[in-house]
DNA sequence: GAGTGAGGTATTGTTGAACAATCCGTCAAT
DNA sequence: ATTGACGGATTGTTCAACAATACCTCACTC
């Protein structure tokens, strides 16, 4: 415990320190009510209204606005206002186009880094400690019909894939585009039978992944990717012809 | 040219139209500014001043800084003001990362894609034109000495390679590190050499990619990131040792 | 009845000013 | 040399106002 370890621990709190800002609380409150599906697709937010029921003025509003429209949660017409983004079938293959580069490009990184020089085997064990918490997540949730809590384990596993990377930006762009994901499942039925179908597959995932098996890792998720994109353009074919 | 292809037409230009914004200009004016070197890292951009010299008012100027804060052109310390962006070493290895997955990944997608079903091979050779334009780009201008446009035709460059994706968040996300990075050339005491360098690079990936040697082009970009990084790496640190 | 045009209303875009909160440099004190 | 307090400067946030734009309604024409 030298004196530069207590400095970086207080280092990694700066950052919770910094969301003071209100605008920055106001965006957590919509992104939770938009992602949770409280406030539906296609919904127009007026700036009086919401600016008067969170008690902000309209200025601090149109900053958290901002923050969300650059998370593409909501999108900004010019003079219209800002509406809950409603996704098109090709922003959902889109989505899923991104994830096959980013999530089999994180494990691809991770075998070359391997094959050349820098992997000190007990590393590895540690890199993988992340998925593997996000897979026993997902199982005992399953295990006591916590669904909801199912469908977030699931994003924390391809969450840890992507942190595989170990890039910060790429850490970034997967959480916004599982935030883009969030306004798809609700579209769907029985959004928590969906998350719970690929609980075995983020299992044998990870078992690719420890048995140093990195290329069968990167064609299962590809072909995991697959089956849930085309699952979802139908459910979601499906709610587009009947309204 | 069917009514759709007037349709298509304007609709290209709508997204011309909708800059009418006055954040947004006054963000692509500070861009320019920043990408250009005119403002130097660490630099603070002081409300009042700059809003007084562009005849905005501090809070349209504040959005502008948003838009630019989520582009990682600033940084925004609470209580404190903006800044533009200093890079980190750490950053710039980040930066070729995240390159490395997107741009290597983006070829391997369309290999897949071609391997798989749906690649008329008359559409390939279109799919390539962009790279082509910036190859050739690239060696005009080096054929007439202007470095600096060498320079942007080394970003077309790879701002292609990342839209063989066919991915609107890809290119958007391709957009922004290459933003980033301009950041970081400006730190190089002959940044149109070390582009120039590359241009023989530029070559021979196209012609890897038109032979359809996919996979030779995939390795081919990974060698040449690794190399350019280094570079970049090694000039960073000797510019920091200087101060 | 369908389409066109004019006018009114509501909402957003932008500005300017104001006040509180916070940071930074200075200076005195120990 | 470190600490603590003070004061100036800048940012964070709000409010009120006006201009610009979009949407709705309604009369009008064919």
């Amino acid at each position: 415990m030298t004196t530069t370890d207590w400095l970086e621990e207080l280092r990694s709190e700066r950052s919770d320190l910094g969301r003071a800002s209100t605008a920055g609380r106001v965006a957590d409150v919509l992104r939770t009510r938009i992602t949770e599906g409280h406030l539906r697709p296609g919904t127009r937010l007026s700036e009086e209204d919401i600016g008067a029921a969170l008690g902000v003025s309209r200025n601090t509003l149109r900053e958290a606005f901002r923050l969300l429209g650059h998370e593409r949660l909501l999108v900004h017409e010019f003079n219209r206002g800002v509406f809950v983004r409603r996704l098109t079938v090709d922003d959902v293959r889109d989505l899923y186009q991104v994830r096959r580069i980013l999530e089999c490009g994180a494990v691809r990184r991770l075998a070359e880094r391997r094959a050349s020089d820098s992997p000190p085997a007990g590393r590895t064990a540690e890199l993988l400690a992340p998925v593997r918490a996000a897979v026993e997540e997902g199982e005992s949730a399953a295990a006591q019909d916590a669904w909801v809590s199912v469908g977030t384990a699931n994003m924390h596993f391809h969450q840890a894939v992507a942190d595989l990377a170990q890039s910060p930006r790429v850490t970034e762009v997967m959480d916004h585009l599982l935030a883009e994901l969030r306004l798809v499942f609700h579209v769907m039925d029985a959004p928590q039978a969906f998350h719970a179908t690929y609980l075995p597959e983020n299992r044998a995932i990870l078992e690719l992944l420890v048995a140093g098996d990195l290329a069968g890792a990167e064609a299962a998720i590809a072909t995991y990717l697959d089956a849930a994109e085309a699952q979802l353009v139908e459910a979601y074919a499906a709610a587009a012809a009947r309204g």
